[in-house]
This record gives C-alpha cells, structure tokens and sequence, in this order.
DNA sequence: AAGTGGTCTAGACCACTTT
DNA sequence: AAGTGGTCTAGACCACTTA
C-alpha cells in the first residue's frame, strides 16, 4: 500500500464509474467537499480528478462542477496503455488466449531493427492468438529483449506478460509508442487466425518503454478486418498561438 | 495574451522539440532551475513538464531528469485533438483541400443517431476529399449541430473549419472519442477517393463535445487502406489493485 | 551529501455559473 | 453573494540517482 493519495482517488472513482455506481450525468462533489472529507488538500484532490477528466470518465465545467461521462456506450477503453489481459477482465469477454511458441532466438535484421538494437543479440519470442466468442481473430507476436527479461515461460504468456514484467521481474512499464495500419495478410496469418478470404490485416504496431527510457519490447497485434476495433479518447489543447 | 503560465511553458518547449532545437536525448533544466530562472514556482513548473510527458515530447526521470523524447522517427502526433490543417501544417506535407458540399440539411435517421438528437433537426453537412501528394486518399464527411454553427461556408470549409469554430464563433472544443474500424467501401468512397480496385476503407469515426459536454459534431474520416496510419503515445497508470 | 523528480499542503486570487 | 473549477505560490518531506 503507497501513499499515493490521488491514485487512490482516481481509482476509486474509476470503479464507481466503470462499475456504474456513479452513473452518467452525475455530479460529482466538489473539489472543496472532497478535500474535507478525505481530509485532503484540494490540489490533491484535483489531482485525481484531472486524471478522470484526461481519461474520459469526467468532465469539469468551470463554476458547476464535475460530471461523469458516458463511458459504456464506447467500450473498450484502450485510450492509454492496457494490456490484454486487463482489458478483457474489464470486459467480461469470453476470451482465450492460445500460446504457439515462447522461445528464446537471436534478433534477425527486421526485428534489429525495430527494436534498435544489433542483429544477433538473444531475444524472447512469443507467438500468441487470441479467441473471442470462439473466433480466432487476432494474432500477438512480441519479441522481448532477453537483456531486460531474462526468463520467460509459456505459463506466463498464457497468463499475462505485463503482470510478470511488473510484478516479478518489477519492471517500471512508463510509456508506449503505437502505430496502426493496414497490410496484407501473411502466411502466419492465416495459420493462426480464422481469416475466411480476407486479404488484409489491421497491424498495430507496440514499442513498449521503461522507466529509463529503454526500448525492451516490440509487439505486433495483428487483427482480423471485421473484428478490429480501436476507441481513442482526446482532450484538446488549445493551440492559438502568438 | 492569457496568464497561463504553465502552458507557455510546454508551449515553449514543444516548438523547441519539434523543431528540432532540442534533439531527442538532449535534458531539460531541472525543475527548481527552470522555477528560478522563469521567476514561477516549482509545482507551475512541473504542470508544464507533466503535459510535455504526456504528450511524449518528454520523459521524466526521478533522481536524473527530464530528457526530450525521440518524436521525429515516428512521426504525425495524432494522439489528441488536432484539426487536419495544424496537422499537415506541422507536416508540411504537400496537401490539398477539395470541398464538394457544405450545405445545410435535416438530420436523417443515421445521422441523428450518431448525433444524439431527433431526426429533421437542422445540420451542416460537409464533404472533403484530402489530396496528398497528388492523390485523393482520404474522405471527410462532417455533421454539425446547425443550432451551435448557425452559419458556414465554402471558403471556410477549405480553410478549417475548427479555427472558425474557435476563433470566430468562440466555442470551447473540449474533447472527442474516435473510433477507428474497417468497413466496405461505399460509392461515394469511389466517388471521391481514388481507390483502385480496393474492397474495403478505414473509417475513423469522430464525436467532438463542447466544454458542457454537448455533441456539436459528428465526422465520418474516411482512409484509403495502403495509406491509413494511426499514431498513438500512452503512458502506464500502474493498476496494481487492492 | 547534493541534486533530481514525486507528492502533498494551506492558502490565495481569478473567472465563471447559480441563486 | 456564494459556490464552482483554474491557476499559482512557497514550502515541506520523500525516494531515487550520482558523486
């Protein structure tokens, strides 16, 4: 248990609205009620309600106060870095995952170069499908740096990763890099997923960072056209500038 | 010119960053230095630093410092809300704005769904096609709320239509979900992209709120497949429960 | 030991909405 | 006038990194 006081509140908030608690068009206490009754400052109580506000679960209006979104008319809340296994607690899918390899290879130039480093050096490998309602329609290829993940296990991938990464190996995960897109279908493709006739695939590509910057993961989630989907969730900045 | 401190600050360092003053790797002043040298104080400081983090301009290191992001490689900063002329202004792409409509209708059925409003409620209906690179690849259909844009043109339609909304008519853009899926290519899709002999489009679909969560507007992007390309930067919220 | 970022406080003033 | 969120301050303590 950390002290980290606007976490808790965040989260606790993020239930209740996940959770449908606090449904959409509530109205949240304001920021000075919830500074005396958590007995906190205020400005750590904006602290986590910004958090809410960034993450589409609250808007705050100056001089009325904060509101919860509707959230659950878009699902998939992937604005933001999740891994699959949180994602598909959260929504209750009948998912599984099927491990096809976890080995440990020497980096060939493709991924080298994805990963930034020099050809040869040992990396993990991992080959996964993931089954939803009894389709398999999405293909997880990561390649993990052996430097960093020393030992990895075909339990684990069946489990999930990221869990391990934080959990055992206490790896700080800080940040990530995405990039979607859309190719042809390879021959892997189509021996792992259930792709009728289709000739392309949704490719969206994961550059995974920790704390000190390190690049240690490259991912590959290769989705079926029909079943891809990617919800964002954006604030906007005003730019006008000079 | 507003007193937005901190926001001047990010302001500040994101142009540095873009433009390449301060390369990727390069450190910012620490925190306490930047407090003494812009005369503000340190949590003002770090509210700046915090949106650059975020944004993925930078990385903060507790104990080291806060080191600019390598955000050249990957390029096009789509994570937020950013119109298509500060983005391919920022690209400097060569790229071109045709308006084939901008007329005011009545709401069908569909639209009105997507919108959340009844059917026969006035709206502005815009279709542009984006020209890159000499090639038609993207489709822009947008639906505005007549009641919040009482007035539009073609001129503006050409230009942006969110530096009008923002700069002439005042309104306070706050956020907006997309979702992003594949579907089949339409006729109009045809009509207005150049398409080759492709079966399918991404479509990028847009609803953007005003401060007081209204949707004032509801965007269909269409993309050609071969150059559809999504950029996303997410940082971890560690979820390590109860 | 000195410097860094992370968290938290108690108070202040502001702009905005409501009564 | 009272209440709301937005910004800012000056100071405190902590955990981490580097020397």
């Amino acid at each position: 248990m950390k002290n980290n006081i606007y976490l808790n509140l965040y989260k606790d908030y993020a239930e209740q609205i996940d959770t449908g608690v606090l449904p959409p068009g509530s109205k949240l206490p304001s920021e000075n009620e919830l500074a005396a009754t958590y007995q906190i400052s205020r400005e750590t109580v904006r602290k986590g309600l910004n958090l809410l506000a960034q993450n589409g679960y609250i808007n705050k209006i100056k001089g009325k106060g904060s509101f919860v979104l509707d959230t659950g008319r878009l699902k998939f809340p992937i604005s933001g870095l999740v891994s699959y296994k949180e994602l598909s607690e959260r929504l209750g899918k009948k998912s599984r995952t099927i491990v096809h390899a976890t080995e440990r290879v020497r980096a060939g130039n493709d991924i080298a170069k994805e990963l930034r480093i020099e050809a040869d050096q040992p990396i993990w490998k991992v080959i996964r499908s993931r089954e939803i309602d009894g389709e398999r329609i999405i293909l997880d290829i990561d390649y993990l740096l052996a430097e960093v993940v020393p030992e990895l296990t075909k339990e684990i991938a069946a489990d999930s990763i990221y869990q391990y990464l934080e959990q055992e190996l206490l790896l700080k995960i800080s940040y990530a890099e995405k990039v979607i897109c859309v190719e042809r279908a390879t021959d892997l493709d189509h021996q792992y997923m259930e792709l009728k006739d289709d000739t392309h695939v949704v490719v969206v590509r994961g550059y995974v960072h920790l704390e000190d910057t390190t690049l240690f993961q490259y991912t590959e989630s290769r989705h079926r056209l029909d079943k891809f989907q990617f919800v964002d969730f954006a604030r906007r900045i005003s730019v006008t500038e000079t």
